[in-house]
DNA sequence: GCCCAGGGATGCG
DNA sequence: CGCATCCATGGG
């Protein structure tokens, strides 16, 4: 894979680590449209158009260097999926995702799309997330930007129902304004266990929702985020029926150390894109 | 009508 | 602590 930047496109050659379909509907990111052999791609205020065939993929966009950390085109991909293939349990999961990159997301983002997706779906996640950009992001000529947090402070409990966040309009309200107060890029250079504790704090925020905040929007990837699909894939795996999620997240989390967070990620494509059934429920 | 979706808050022991 | 119950909403 070799990879090239220009001053407006970021060009990918022989693209084995990198499957950008794959990368998109693995459910870290909401805010994307998938059309044939091109997409696009928003972030914040940002945006990517990209096209790719079997041989190169092409990124283009007016930030350069966002979408090329966004898109972790610094990492090596190989050499954590051939550490991951000699786990049993996830040899074939990351054959199937062998695409799958993890997205740098903007963190203010993600804690907001991630506490819509508690108890959520994906379709209606996104449909709440776009509805949020549409009605106070700024427009931007041909789309919408993610609304800011001076945006989103004044929007009412009520807007956000009409979002269609249900319960978790009071819980995102409170949360918005509270955030007000914190300064989120110095999150990032705080330690993992008080970054936990911070996030925990938010309203609308759980263990769940606080690792995946910290995987795709703090780039903390010793995480395990255990949600539904993972509880049955530890289960099936596991010939056990269990709904203990804490257990869960330390037992995968000890099993996958440093690389537990692309772990969690190629069982959940795997697993969710095969609707395999386990004994849960 | 029931169950599920990238779960969390609350209350009770 | 662990555990049960409730919580909007749309699709299957």
């Amino acid at each position: 894979m070799k990879i090239i930047k220009y001053s407006d496109k970021i060009v990918i050659t022989h693209p084995y680590d990198f499957d950008v379909i794959q990368t998109l509907n693995c459910g870290q990111i909401f805010r994307f449209v998938i059309d044939g052999n091109s997409a696009k791609v928003y972030s914040t205020d940002k945006f990517a158009y990209i096209t790719w065939d079997s041989e190169k993929i092409e990124i283009h966009t007016d930030d350069v260097e966002y979408f090329y950390n966004f898109f972790d085109l610094d990492r090596d991909y190989s050499k954590i999926k051939d550490e991951l293939r000699k786990d049993e349990f996830l040899k074939s999961a990351v054959d199937y995702g062998s695409g799958i990159r993890i997205i740098n997301n903007d963190a203010y983002e993600i804690i907001i799309s991630f506490i819509i997706s508690a108890n959520n779906n994906i379709k209606r996640i996104k449909n709440s997330i776009e509805y949020l950009c549409q009605h106070f992001g700024k427009y931007m000529g041909s789309y919408y930007a993610f609304p800011t947090l001076n945006e989103l402070k004044k929007v009412t409990i009520q807007q956000f129902k009409q979002a269609g966040l249900g319960y978790r309009a009071e819980q995102m309200y409170m949360t918005v304004q509270r955030l007000a107060d914190v300064d989120i890029e110095n999150l990032k250079s705080e330690e993992k266990d008080q970054q936990f504790k911070f996030l925990l704090s938010l309203k609308g925020v759980g263990e769940k929702v606080a690792n995946c905040i910290m995987l795709f929007g703090l780039g903390v990837k010793d995480v395990f985020p255990v949600d539904t699909w993972i509880n049955k894939v530890y289960n099936d795996l596991t010939h056990t029926n269990t709904t203990d999620r804490k257990k869960i997240t330390q037992e995968l989390t000890a099993r996958y150390k440093d690389l537990s967070g692309y772990a969690q990620q190629y069982f959940f494509y795997y697993y969710r894109d095969n609707k395999i059934n386990a004994k849960i429920k």
